[in-house]
RNA sequence: GCGCCCGUAGCUCAAUAGGAUAGAGCAACGGACUUCUAAUCCGUAGGUUGUGGGUUCGAUUCCCGCCGGGCGCGCCA
């Protein structure tokens, strides 16, 4: 396996170090040199073996250097460097006969094979249907979306779900709070119930209630009258919801709806495996889970003392049923007010026996909205809130995502509204999408002017002039490997930091380079050759955030 | 009180998950378009990585104690 530059290299070193050192089982780590004096890439293991052998560093990376160099001769040139760090200065050679794969791959280039075809599921936004998506649940659906995607980019099989909570005392509420609304409309004195939901959406929905269901329904027995009410609020915000998703470009696989566990008794048979491994028992009245059997603080409640099952018994319930649908490994994206649940759920998971490492939880931190230098917290219970809507039509779907994704999300984010609406170098977006538009106007220039360009793999010239070229080749190639970091530690972010740096390295060359010389063809040609590969780059990199690689600006 | 997350330039954040001299953008200052898109580039300035210990060849990164901020801690979700 060689698709990742860092893997030739490292390919090479462990063969050499099986030679040299045959008893000894290092895991080799090649990394990019951070500084061109140090080559291009770099390796630590002299260091590693130095502690074991009971040498200097510098000894062994003496040793290491010839065999490596014999080794790597076709591909690079190998130096030791400061107490024992060796690195690798590749050949141009090498560079730029591997830059041809970029034109054969084209929108695969990047792809990797880390997942091996591993079926893995994305669970996230998954907002109760009791209120539309505000911006802290844009933060959970870009994060949960890209994370998709790069994964699947990275091999894996991704299957995106939204799990729908259209069970329990929240969605009781729910239908009480809309009637209260229907009522208040035919002008009757009624409050919204205690804990019932105020934003001002339900009476959009309770006049679109009463246009289509008529007055007569709120007559009704009570028992018929709340089902109704209940699925009419649900739909109709679940509608909403979707809708913002669809406009903000994350598409969901699956909607998993909570009323099938019990449809199912998937509950039921979740308590019942549970009793038989002897992991429940009762008290004051209702079923606990021994969740402490597995670090948690206290045991929890699966049954409630009025007979009712808590969310936690169908929670535990829905990833039981995760498993039995055959996923290697499943992802719950949550927001940070749910942290202090993962404990009782990954023990829930032991219990039930499934593989360590089989649910990951990812926790993604609240967003500040800085408007005018006022910030403002985001929360569903206050109904004071912005909708994710209203953020997407000010500053656009692309800003949007791409503000959302730029930090780790366990990290606060600020997020100032004013900054992102500007069309200026504050704008990170910008910075991106202006490189891939100016490549596609160079091309459209050639063209204009009629300049007789070779194909990269035609050029009968094919070498680096200067070294802004090198430099820019050695980080497009590296892009696959950003996808594997990226997927393995589940952090797409990082895509965000590399085109930062790609598209940085592409405008410096712009500002220093003429590409077009109608002087020297052959020059043109092989630079034009590199935009294309930038392009291709900065547009498959792109589209892992789902974001837009505009032809102009 | 206990638990989780966070603390890096005036501000917002990086630092390739233990590596070499801690880097970008914004804000400040000074430069670069009669020539491929100036939504760009180049330069100057800006730091005791909250703090005190520890682990080792090496710590912004790992461990422990403090300080500060956020969020949780229900038979609510």
């Amino acid at each position: 396996m060689d698709e990742l530059i860092t893997e030739v290299i490292k390919v090479h070193v462990q063969e050499a170090l099986r030679e040299i050192f045959p008893e000894e089982g290092v895991e080799v780590i090649v990394e990019p040199a951070k500084d061109t004096r140090h080559g291009d890439f770099a390796t630590n293991v002299a260091f590693l073996l130095a502690r074991r052998r009971k040498k200097s560093p510098r000894e062994v990376a003496q040793e290491l250097q010839k065999i490596f160099q014999e080794k790597l001769q076709e591909i690079a040139r190998v130096e030791i460097a400061g107490v024992g760090f060796i690195n690798f200065f590749l050949t141009d050679h090498f560079l730029l006969s591997r830059l041809k794969r970029v034109f054969i791959e084209e929108e695969d280039f990047g792809a990797v094979n880390l997942g091996q075809n591993r079926r893995i599921q994305v669970e996230f936004v998954s907002v109760n249907p009791t209120g539309p998506l505000h911006v802290g649940h844009g933060k959970c659906a870009a994060f949960g979306d890209a994370l998709a995607r790069v994964l699947a980019k990275a091999g894996f099989q991704v299957e995106k779900e939204y799990y729908v909570n259209d069970a329990g005392r929240q969605i009781d509420l729910l239908g009480a709070s809309l009637e209260a609304r229907c009522r208040q409309l035919l002008g009757e004195d009624v409050e919204i119930p205690e804990g019932g939901y105020k934003g001002d959406y339900l009476i959009d929905i309770a006049r679109q209630f009463l246009e289509e269901k008529g007055e007569a329904l709120l007559n009704l027995p009570e028992g018929e009258k709340r089902e109704i009410f209940k699925q009419f609020a649900v739909e109709s915000i679940l509608r909403d919801i979707r809708a913002d998703l669809d406009r903000f470009r994350v598409f969901f696989d699956v909607w998993f709806h909570e009323q099938l566990l019990y449809q199912n008794d998937t509950v039921k048979t979740v308590l019942q495996i549970l009793a038989e491994k002897g992991y429940t028992y009762e008290r004051d009245g209702a079923l606990w889970l021994k969740t402490t059997l597995w670090g948690d603080d206290k045991d929890r409640v699966l049954i409630r003392e009025n007979g009712l099952p808590t969310y936690f018994a169908s929670d535990i319930a829905y990833h039981w049923n995760k498993w039995q649908r055959g996923f290697d490994q499943v992802i719950d994206i949550w927001g940070a007010d749910h942290h202090g649940y993962i404990p009782r759920m990954q023990a829930a998971v032991s219990a039930l026996g499934l593989p360590q490492g089989f649910l990951e939880i990812f926790i993604v931190q609240f967003v500040t909205l800085l408007r005018g230098g006022q910030p403002e917290r985001m929360s569903t219970r206050q109904g004071e809130f912005i909708p994710l809507k209203e953020l997407v039509a000010e500053v656009g779907v692309d800003v949007a995502r791409y503000y959302f994704l730029m930090r780790d999300p366990a990290t606060h984010l600020e997020f100032d509204v004013e900054e992102a609406k500007k069309k200026s170098m504050d704008n990170p977006v910008y910075y991106v999408q202006y490189a891939h538009a100016r490549i596609a106007s160079l091309f459209k220039e050639a063209e204009k002017r009629g300049l007789k360009i070779e194909p990269f793999d035609q050029l009968q010239e094919v070498r680096f002039r200067v070294q802004e070229e090198r430099e820019i080749v050695k980080k497009i190639l590296y892009f696959p490997d950003v996808v594997k970091n990226a997927a393995q530690l589940r952090q797409p972010y990082l895509i965000c930091v590399y085109l930062q740096d790609l598209a940085s390295s592409f405008h410096s060359f712009y500002n220093l380079h003429r590409i077009l010389d109608r002087e020297d063809l052959s020059l043109t040609s092989f630079r034009l050759g590199l935009c294309r590969a930038m392009q291709i780059v900065l547009r498959n990199a792109l589209s892992l955030l789902g974001i837009s690689a505009p032809e102009t600006m």
